[in-house]
DNA sequence: ACTTTTTTGTACCATTTCGCATTAAATTCC
DNA sequence: GGAATTTAATGCGAAATGGTACAAAAAAGT
């Protein structure tokens, strides 16, 4: 697809975010929460379990423009994915930059980790990262790679929290940022898998709090 | 099935383990076997992604009498993620059993899990439990039943082996070993997930040692 | 008003999927 | 050897699945 003439040159203003008077017919439906309704369906099933109908159904669009709009099956789950992932990052990545001590910093990540897994209509939603992606992952490359990508990055802004906390002295000399990462990380998985199961939010936040204690020392 | 008159009542020998004369056509194939395959199957794409047609393909087995073996789908993958549970179990119980140091005791307890993650002709082929089971469970109480049954006797599992590491003073005072149990439970669902996305096993060995080092302090 | 462009909606196709009905084969019991 | 029994093998059928062709609809440009 070679886009020329996209772009209208004349135009000095800066594009208008709404109304940029498209040609053709009015679309039914907005992308944005077209996608998001996808998601939860891939995110509940799987990818292979959730059909085409499906996801016609959940969205309100029918499979010609959903093919029209994302692509195939698999383009619309890798942007599902893709969605996932950027949505998990903004709602973390303020806690990892804040300037906080290390366990409150550590409790509000579990705590909003929590709310994402635990939320859904029709039961636990989990991890998209654990649940349904890291299967794909093995015979799908591209997948595999953003699977990868957001293993390595949750470790990333752990390894760097513990790090900045060391050098606070909130640690003891003898921790190892990446080593405690890698737990951190760990934790977040087994309350994703636990999650799915339905295990209750008390006896998450119970692992959680049992976690943070080992990791910071005790309070 | 009510079964009568199945143990020949005048049978004073204990019953023979081969050839027990049975009364129709011979069986093509063993079931155990078979059900190893479909194992294998249901483990590398999961539940929905695996059809009878690939199933009937590697036991060998048509697929009436795959569903007279072994019943339906949905029963076919529940015996093969039992017998998943049960050879999980053979291989660790020991080590769990063993009078050994703690940290010894921990890595061989995660060779042998990264033995079993990484183990697969087409590519690694991850936990049971953790990658498709707990897809599962969400919708499905009987499989949600046994992946909490899953969870729930790992955890018990490490929990008797740090308790009994604390007793023998292999850990110092403040440790609480219900929290390093879940620790040591999360590190197993990390490195099931990681392999699954072809973490090559130097990283992950990387990662339980690091663990290691964290649950029972340095060396 | 007419053309152009973009999307919708219906319908369709080829394939796959699960499950079962039926027939053929192989073995034991009488 | 023949009846009874258990399994294998073939194949059918209804439903679902992923994908697409095609015409109608709704907007903007001329």
């Amino acid at each position: 697809m070679v886009q020329k003439s996209k772009k209208p040159p004349s135009a000095a203003k800066i594009e208008a975010p709404v109304a940029p008077k498209r040609r053709g017919r009015p679309r039914a439906y907005e992308p944005d929460v077209a996608l998001g309704k996808a998601l939860d369906l891939f995110r509940r099933d799987g990818f292979a379990a959730t059909s085409l109908d499906d996801l016609s159904a959940a969205t309100g669009m029918n499979r010609p423009s959903l093919y029209g709009a994302f692509g195939d099956k698999r383009e619309l789950y890798i942007k599902s994915y893709q969605r996932y992932r950027s949505e998990a990052r903004a709602a973390m990545v303020d806690i990892f930059r804040a300037d906080a001590p290390l366990r409150e910093r550590l409790e509000r990540i579990y705590r909003i980790a929590l709310d994402i897994y635990l939320s859904g209509e029709s039961g636990p939603r989990g991890c998209f990262t654990v649940m349904t992606a890291a299967s794909e992952a093995v015979s799908d490359p591209d997948i595999r790679t953003m699977v990868l990508e957001g293993l390595t990055e949750l470790d990333k802004a752990f390894g760097i929290c513990f790090r900045h906390a060391k050098e606070r002295g909130e640690l003891p000399d003898g921790a190892d940022p990446a080593s405690l990462a890698h737990l951190a990380s760990a934790t977040i998985h087994t309350i994703a898998i636990r999650a799915r199961a339905r295990v209750p939010r008390r006896e998450l936040e119970a692992i959680v709090k049992g976690a943070i204690d080992v990791m910071c020392g005790p309070k």
